[in-house]
DNA sequence: TGAATGATTTACT
DNA sequence: GTAAATCATTCAA
């Protein structure tokens, strides 16, 4: 742990506090765009910067775990403050990472879908079992995997602890539909998905 | 108590 | 392009 400790100095990164994360929930999914996601662990410090974002606004999107207020403990995280973490697997196999916005018991919160590597990329490969580059991160699932996080991380917060968000310069963003949430009716046609525009490490290319 | 179902990834044709 | 992997959560009964 001493060796991370020494990583963290060096990288000297600036967490953005509590300010960043008291945005309405669409409007930070698009702020999220182009900020550095830094995760800090006994296998050393990995980062990459934030190129995908989609805004789970709960409790009237239906496409939400959240929809219709629905508050178990599965979903308990996402009516915490604004910056908890909010884990929850995928098809029983993979794991998905929120970021959670809007004052406690408002249960919005941020998918963050696909990183562009920054630091630790060597430790993100071996993570990953080995892939290209371009299949690194550029998908929820992967995210995870390559940055090492799990259930684990449940109900932690980006404004303490290994996990936090750092500044980077601005990006241009576009905005799509959010991906593979048909079930969701007319929801599905909310245009909350961000992307940086033009990069080359999304989950789908535009 | 049981059945249906994903905010997906990967491998294969 | 299609299909399999795989399981906690959810809801109905």
């Amino acid at each position: 742990m001493a060796a991370v400790t020494a990583s963290l100095a060096a990288l000297r990164p600036a967490r953005l506090g509590e300010a960043f994360y008291e945005a309405p929930v669409i409007r930070l999914a698009r702020e999220c765009i182009g900020k550095v996601l830094v995760v800090a662990s006994a296998s050393g410090v990995v980062a990459g910067r934030i190129v995908e974002t989609e805004a789970y606004r709960g409790p009237n999107d239906l496409a939400a775990h959240t929809a219709g207020g629905r508050r178990t403990q599965r979903t308990e995280a996402m009516f915490g403050p604004a910056g908890t973490i909010y884990m929850f697997r995928l098809y029983g196999m993979h794991w998905a990472f929120n970021i959670v916005a809007g004052p406690i018991d408002t249960p919005h919160a941020i998918l963050v879908r696909a990183l562009e590597p920054v630091l630790g990329i060597e430790t993100m490969v071996k993570r990953r079992g080995g892939t290209r580059l371009r299949n690194l991160a550029s998908g929820p699932g992967k995210v995870c995997a390559a940055m090492g996080l799990d259930g684990g991380h449940y109900g932690q917060s980006l404004l303490s602890g290994n996990v936090f968000l750092s500044d980077g310069p601005p990006v241009a963003t576009a905005r799509t539909e959010r991906i593979n949430i048909d079930y969701a009716g007319a929801w599905a046609d909310k245009p909350w998905r961000f992307v940086e525009r033009g990069s080359p490490w999304l989950s789908r290319r535009d």
